[in-house]
DNA sequence: GCAATTCTGATTTACGTACCTCAGAGACTG
DNA sequence: CAGTCTCTGAGGTACGTAAATCAGAATTGC
């Protein structure tokens, strides 16, 4: 049976009451006393009991999550998942809101965090876009007791954060590793279409991408990016433009958002033209198509899904003071072909 | 906040006794009255609170795991990750308890089965060899109200069980995919390396290749399974005769088990012969190396310590009579290449 | 040496559920 | 009509922890 405060307090030789004022850190112990708690907790090997901690402080985590709005598929699927678990949630006193906020905007951004109210407000989830004003107002936040999680794309450190979300560099290099391999042999061009060189995720991917085409494929040549701004009309003209100026073009690497256009200036290339091998990021739904007719060959995704309820666990667990599991915490770089698609 | 029993018990106008009956099936509750409280459930939407009961039970959960012994590393891996989730599980109330059995051992597996201790047992975990005698013992569990999960490789339907693992056709599908695209279009031969055919897990990975290679690969053959059982030298002695009797080979997929064998024969072919493209299965350590010198261009892994994570929490789940949450509980197939590896 | 202050102990209530006992109401049997 | 049986209510204790109150002990300041 696993030890409780009581058996603590009966080999500390102190009362409950000392026990608990030395485990929740409370005033009117001296220390001396404290350590001899201390040894028996360590000496007993105790452990406090979340789930009995919790019922008898009627805890309930309240987060906050934000999300950038507009039409980004990933993120739209990213608010599904946060309600989702917001809903099953409920069952385990965890209350979830959802915030929006305008896309590649720091200072709207950071106002949406000046403005929550820290009250009752245990921990915050964020589409990080990094800018002095946001790092100030988390800075303020943390300091105010409540954690922090960037989730899916980075932010230069704050105190005590996490990140939640898969290696950006390492994604492009797969992409590389992918692709490279798929152009099989053949020498050519490969065009990149980004969402925006603003924010960090698109930056490491095309920074890794690089990086492996020119270390193990001398035979590619990696055009600059295309900034679509998550738009997919301007991400399927940029690309038609390109592919219409040059004809060496053999591979190419999507890298964000605006995966409809590109979808769709492939599709209207003539069949006769040889094929030109293609990964791209997040499975949406039109992703899934163009895998199902071979107009993408390879797909790098994270599954929004488990970033969320890895957040929500990360949050948790800070706010109980527990150690994270990093292996159940890291969020992989899931490849997509056709054959494997769920 | 939440309706707790109280509230079921004053809105159905009747005794907390009353719905306590009702709630835990206990004897002595008039059908009229029973409907009475189910409607008043059903009508607050009240939900047990899971974490209060099993503190007033003092449950403790009691899962047993079976895994195969032997040197096969994948299942090594899973008997460390068992026994680590099972250390932090303790602090859950959960007792977890690891049986091994000799592998390909229908009668061994029955045995062990029909040896468990049923009386405090809530949940079986097994990694399924299938045979009627352990199917057999498996129902005999069931109806003393234990739950079964399969891992890793499912068996013929047990009443009310689960599956935790991956589907192993899309994996095979998934390394003909792959497989065919790094071959880059050149004719030839296919070899296939599995541990048994004994076992559903291989034999499904088998068909899944052969289907695709079959439909989108009219260039390529595939050899006959060379069958390991899940030994290292056997599997590189079969592999090195194959390679030495024929020149054609442009391609290899090692299904399952053998893979240090595997690597050893490939490395020991002369450097002037052109590559071989190779997929395997699972990331080990000596697969990690393989993938990283260029012997392995891909491998497909199961996350071991997902599949131990999710079989606990289905176990949970069913014990408490709650939804499984089949989005978090897939087990993906899992796509390594130098690049993306952990 | 007395008061004020700081520390400590004992005890109680609460969280939401499980489970037990005891008593009584009502229906049925013979 | 007494006796039995089934159903229901009332109330209590327990699980492990949090948090509060009150009282007594030890320490400090003057």
């Amino acid at each position: 049976m696993r030890p409780t405060v009581h058996d603590v307090a009966e080999a500390a030789g102190v009362s409950l009451a000392t026990v608990d004022r030395v485990l929740n850190r409370r005033a009117g112990v001296r220390s001396e006393t404290i350590e001899r708690v201390e040894t028996a907790i360590a000496r007993l090997g105790y452990v406090r009991d979340v789930a009995a901690a919790n019922l008898a402080k009627s805890r309930v985590y309240r987060f906050a999550f934000i999300v950038p709005e507009g039409p980004n598929s990933f993120m739209r699927g990213l608010e599904r998942e946060i309600e989702l678990s917001g809903l099953r949630s409920r069952l385990e006193r965890t209350d979830i809101r959802i915030i929006k906020v305008p896309p590649f905007d720091g200072a709207a951004l950071a106002a949406a965090l000046n403005g929550l109210e820290t009250a009752d407000l245990s921990g915050v989830a964020l589409v990080a876009a990094g800018s002095p004003a946001v790092i100030a107002a988390l800075e303020r936040l943390h300091r105010r007791g409540v954690e922090i999680v960037t989730l899916v794309s980075d932010i230069e450190v704050v105190s005590r954060s996490h990140y939640v979300g898969i290696d950006n560099v390492a994604a492009g290099r797969t992409a590389a590793g992918l692709l490279g391999r798929f152009v099989g042999g053949r020498a050519g061009t490969i065009a990149l279409v980004v969402g925006s060189m603003a924010v960090r995720d698109h930056v490491e991917r095309c920074d890794g991408f690089r990086a492996v085409i020119a270390a193990e494929y001398p035979g590619l040549d990696v055009l600059p990016p295309l900034e679509g701004r998550d738009d997919a009309r301007t991400a399927g003209r940029l690309l038609r433009d390109t592919l219409a100026a040059r004809d060496d073009i053999v591979g190419l690497y999507s890298v964000g958002a605006g995966n409809r256009g590109v979808i769709e200036a492939l599709r209207d290339r003539s069949a006769s033209l040889p094929h030109i091998a293609v990964v791209a990021h997040e499975l949406t739904d039109h992703a899934r198509q163009a895998l199902a007719d071979g107009t993408f060959d390879a797909v790098i995704n994270q599954d929004a899904g488990h970033e969320v309820r890895s957040a929500i666990r990360v949050l948790k667990a800070k706010v109980d003071g527990l150690p994270v599991i990093d292996a159940q915490e890291t969020i992989r770089i899931e490849i997509y072909l056709r054959d494997n698609v769920p």
